[in-house]
DNA sequence: TACAAAAATACAATAATAGTATCATTGTTG
DNA sequence: CAACAATGATACTATTATTGTATTTTTGTA
């Protein structure tokens, strides 16, 4: 579904993104919002009932185009080691693309919503994802005994993952152990973990 | 004069520092310094009357250290190319380590202070600066006809400069714009413009 | 002109923040 | 251990910021 936004509402979207990914949600005020997109509050009020429908929005966008992104590498006729490395740098960017600022915010508050609308839409990616290796494994682009729940098991704890205390330090920033986690469960998922390439 | 602060006070400096730079002086909270810092709102008073005397602190620091390194460029023994360019680099450097989100707060915000503490340590830095450039003037480093104090007088005018929307569209960023401006003048105060290093 | 979209402004209710006061806890030093 | 200083925890008030709405102008445009 692609959604056709005028002038104003796309010039709110990415202020919005813009300031959002920069200093997080609670940070970024209404009125800053339509400053930057040179735009009066009533005008924004006219596009979104919420400062969080907008952060939700721009939340959309992204996830939207890096599952784009993501489908066209699993649908794409390469053997699973590119594919294994495109989603890799896929993941890597997302994570830079999805600041950490924003992230922070979703996993401190509570009650803004914003968590909520985060977990919701990471559930409904992640059964799309595992449908999409489902079919890959089909193909045989995947081993035959890996179950890409597993996948959505790993997801679904990675929250409490990566605001633990020690495992942070271990790795600096949460993007760094968000990389590593990824890391090993993208390179153990190998139809042939020994020789890489080797058709 | 060495100021000798215990391990809590440098851990507020430290932190405010951080955060400041990140977001700039309006957005960041006291509570979330005390939290970054790990310590009571109390001890944070106990050590600075305000925030924005923490601010100051934080901008002192950063500027002695910028004077300190500027010092030894101009103490050091080497021509005058080489000591513009060094200049020119930590000029940039600085511009890099004093971050957009602080000077943005510093040159919006009328009411904090903050503008005129800048702008009155800007005033005694400037002042300094001139009388090393002029013994450097004296020991032959720059030509004889230059006035350092035509430095002073555009380095008042910046900040309007800074400001002016059409030379910010034309650079981009203000950190663009003041290194151009920085550029144009370090190279146009050698003693020797056409042929550098040319002893 | 007439109409719709946007801006400007003002506003009330709510939430966040600064800074203080009080009391509890820790830690250190003689 | 006792005494003292440094820090923490908590609660609180006054002030400011922010949200979201209502009302009135301005602007652009068919």
């Amino acid at each position: 579904m692609v959604t056709i936004l005028n002038k104003k509402q796309s010039a709110i979207l990415s202020s919005g993104r813009e300031l959002f990914w920069k200093y997080g949600f609670r940070k970024v005020s209404v009125d800053e919002i339509c400053n930057a997109a040179g735009c009066s509050k009533m005008t924004f009020y006219r596009y979104y009932t919420d400062k969080l429908s907008l952060a939700k929005a721009v939340y959309d966008e992204e996830v939207d185009q890096a599952i784009q992104k993501f489908r066209d590498i699993m649908q794409a006729e390469t053997p699973a080691d590119e594919k294994l490395q495109a989603m890799l740098s896929l993941k890597s960017d997302s994570v830079n693309n999805i600041s950490p600022e924003f992230l922070k915010d979703f996993y401190s508050d509570n009650d803004s919503g914003l968590k909520e609308f985060i977990a919701e839409k990471t559930t409904k990616v992640w059964s799309e994802i595992i449908s999409d290796f489902k079919e890959a494994q089909q193909r045989g682009v995947f081993r035959q005994d890996f179950k890409p729940e597993l996948l959505l098991y790993v997801s679904q704890n990675i929250s409490t993952l990566i605001n633990d205390p020690y495992l942070l330090q271990l790795y600096g920033t949460p993007q760094e152990l968000i990389m590593e986690i990824t890391r090993f469960f993208t390179y153990g998922i190998a139809p042939n973990n020994s020789k890489m390439s080797s058709k």
